[in-house]
Formats: C-alpha cells, structure tokens, sequence
DNA sequence: GAAATTAAAAATTTCGAGAATGATTGATAA
DNA sequence: TTATCAATCATTCTCGAAATTTTTAATTTC
C-alpha cells in the first residue's frame, strides 16, 4: 500500500466503523435534524455500496440514531426539547439504578478505573472551558464523557443496563447538539461529575442517584432558547 | 384492489409482518436456542430473497432477539437463567416506572382500556387451565397478555419506555419458552394480573410496583429445573 | 389565480450473481 | 490412533441493475 493511500482513509472499512462514524456525525449536529440520509449520497464518503449504508442505517434505525419510514427512506430525528427531556428521564432512571448496583458490586479495581476516567475527563473538561474553537475537542470529549459514565455503571453486573445506557449516551447527545449551542458543552459538568464520582467511591447510592439527577438538571432551570416543539 | 387480491395474503409480504413472524416464533419456542438461522433456508417460508431475511434479522438482532457474528451469520440465543433474570429485572425496574407514570397521569379512559385488556387476558388465562392442548392457545395468550402490560404503561407519556418494554416482553418470553415447559404458562398468572389491575385503579403506584415484582418472583423460589446456565 | 391532473425525475426496495470467508471432510504422516 | 494440513463444500458478504414507489415539475381546467 502506498502512502498516498493512507490519505485515501475512507479505501476499505467494514460496517462497523461507518456505524460509528454515522453515529458520532448525528451526536456532534455535523447531520442537522430532519436531513435526509440517502445511501446513494452516503456511500461517496465511504467507498462502499449504497446497500451496505442501507444496512448500517437500518442498525441506527434500531438504536434510534435516525428515522426509517418505509418507501421513505431515513433521515435525522428532529430535535425537540420534548424528546430530549423523555430521553433525560430514562438515562437519569437507568443509570440511577445501575450505579447503585455498581457501587454494591464494585471493587476496589472498579473504583480505580472509576478515578483514571474521571481524571481525563475533567482535565479534558478544564482545559475546554478556555478553548478558542471549542468544535476539535468536542470528539474526544466526548469520549472521555462516556468513558466516565460507562466506568460508573460497569460492575452493575447487567449487559442489558450497560448497552442500553451506551444508545442513550448518544441519544441524548444527538438531541443536546439539535437544541443548544457549543454541543452542550457546559461550565458546569467538572463540578457535576466529580460530585458523581465522590458519592460512588463513598459508596453512598442515594447521593450518587441525586448527583446523576443534578447532571441533567440545567435543562429545568435554563430551557434552551430555541427549543420549539416543532 | 380486488377482494380476490385479499385473500392471497402470502403472495407478497412486507419487512414488517417477516419480523413479526420470526419473532413470533422465536418467542414460541418454535426457533430453539442455538439454532442458526439462515437466510437462504428462511427465504423458503416468506417467498423473498435472501437479501430481505438478512435485513430482518439485522432488525432482530437490534432488538436482542437473535445473536449477530461477523461472518458467522446469525443464531438463536442460548436461553440461560442468568439472563433470564436479567431481562426480568430490567423489565421489573421500567414496568413499575412506567406503570407510576401512568397512574399519576391516565384519565378515565385509560381505567377503561385496562379493564377491558384485563378482562380478555383474564378469560384467556381460566380457560387455558383446562386447556388440552395448550400449545394452540399460546399466540393469542402472548397478544392478550402483552395488550395488558402494554395499557397498563400506556398513559405514561414516554415513547421510550413503552417502546423498551415491547422489545423486553418478546425477550422474556423468548428466554422462558427455552427453559420452562408450557411456554411460560402457570396457574398463578391469573391472580397476579388482578393485583396489578387492582393495584393501578386504586392508583396506588407502590402496591403497583410491588404486584409487578410478585409477577415476576417465581423465579426466584421456583428456579426451572433444566436451567443450566450453559 | 388556485386546484387538480399528468408527466418527468429521483429515490427506495428487491433481487440474484459473484467474490470472500469460514466450516468440513479426507488424506497423509508421526 | 492422533494430529496436521490440504482440498472441498457451504455460507456469508458485497454489489450494481431492474422494478416499484414517491417526489417534483409542468400542464390543464375551473
């Protein structure tokens, strides 16, 4: 393989990296809700066939990450406070529920990696609060944010609660990035996941329950502007 | 459209109705855990490509209804106790959540719809007792019986939640006709429906939540005897 | 000018063939 | 007899073309 191939990324990829790579585009609003995804356009950025995006579409359809209608083809769920607000409730209930199993499971092992995530992620978060161009962090900060979430809830012992989480992680991203400005990157998210952090290492699940529920809490207080329904 | 066109329903069939169906028999016990499920021998039972049952059982695998491996095609999952008791209590935690949300915002109407779900799952059940061959009774007992569970979270106001628990029905089911005989079906059902009914019209969320765990929590006395967990 | 009909264009869905990959069988040798 | 390897078979995966449907545009009619 010569070197020019390798600025050539998109030459060969399996399925699952264009799941992925779909899915973050619609998680950072690079695909603006209500854009049509059509294969036959799609397929130009990855140099596969259109049925091949026709399957891995179907596979967003499943998670949620796009709407399918049939003979319609699929395109980008409006974003709608409503929506984001339904998804928030759940994310909140399930990983209210999975941490406590975790924080009951959990070892010591657990709790190590538990601090490693949480490190990153607020060096990451700390450093962005002074970023000039906020738009090339938003990748990896993303990756630590889930990183740090998964941590929490992975001695919870339930595959189930863990995959679950992992399409609302992103669910809710995608919809965050429709509605607010700067991606949903707040001030406010070091203090927030270090209260998370604090409460699961004090083993303390009711506290780390209400520090889950005052992660999301922003969207109470200070709706986002230009949150029509519609 | 001609009435003869009508009664030529398995000429063509949608996407739709071969999810329904291979679903359907999965969670019948029909498809045996394990199994491996190839377009190519399917394709015989819907009349279509190959193609078609492949992206069924994409949309399947979503839902956790079949295994999915790169290469290796698709299979049935093995049915064990472990997970089991996973989907159980996962479908606990959201059915009492739901069923709340439901209690605190359905209207007359919904008492009504309950009722009358009830009231047909009810008969369904009594009947069954003293049914001879109950694997005839089994497809419309599993519609009555999701119709019920299904009004019951039907006022709760989330899309999600009910959506989840349509996908956790199927597979609690799926996983117990591969380990229980009778499909799933015991003599306690009836009583234990009528404590969720009673429980939702009193509006009593906490006796709700705790008639649901009943529903569920004879697994835990009564471990199936052919539960190997491999 | 607005509504309804018709024609053209574009997109979706289906399908079967060929290429790539994994599984099986049988032969050979230790 | 057991293990290794090669050849064979079966299945999966990819793809582009044909058929169906929807959307858009143009035309006609009231």
């Amino acid at each position: 393989m010569t070197a020019a191939a390798k600025t050539q990324v998109t030459d060969h990829i399996d399925q699952g990296s264009i799941y992925d790579s779909i899915r973050a585009r619609l998680a950072e609003g690079e695909l603006k809700p209500g854009k049509r995804l059509k294969p036959d356009e799609l397929r130009a950025d990855y140099g596969c066939s259109a049925s091949a995006i026709r399957e891995v579409l179907f596979r967003l359809a499943c998670g949620r990450f796009v709407d399918f209608e049939e003979q319609r083809g699929f395109r980008v769920p409006e974003a709608t406070l409503k929506r984001l607000l339904e998804i928030r409730d759940f994310r909140v209930l399930i990983e209210s529920e999975a941490a406590a199993r975790s924080i009951a499971r959990g070892d010591m092992e657990w709790e190590a990696r538990l601090n490693a995530a949480h490190h990153k992620l607020a060096h990451m978060e700390v450093k962005m609060r002074h970023a000039q161009r906020l738009r090339e962090h938003i990748a990896i900060w993303t990756r630590f944010d889930w990183e740090f979430h998964e941590t929490l809830v992975s001695a919870c012992g339930s595959s189930l609660l863990q995959d679950t989480l992992h399409d609302l992680f992103y669910q809710y991203r995608q919809q965050l990035a429709g509605l607010v400005p700067d991606y949903g990157f707040r001030e406010g998210t070091v203090d927030e996941h270090k209260a998370i952090l604090d409460a699961a290492l004090a083993r303390n699940p009711e506290k780390c329950a209400e520090a889950i529920r005052q992660h999301f809490s922003f969207l109470d207080d200070d709706p986002p502007s230009s949150a029509g329904t519609v």
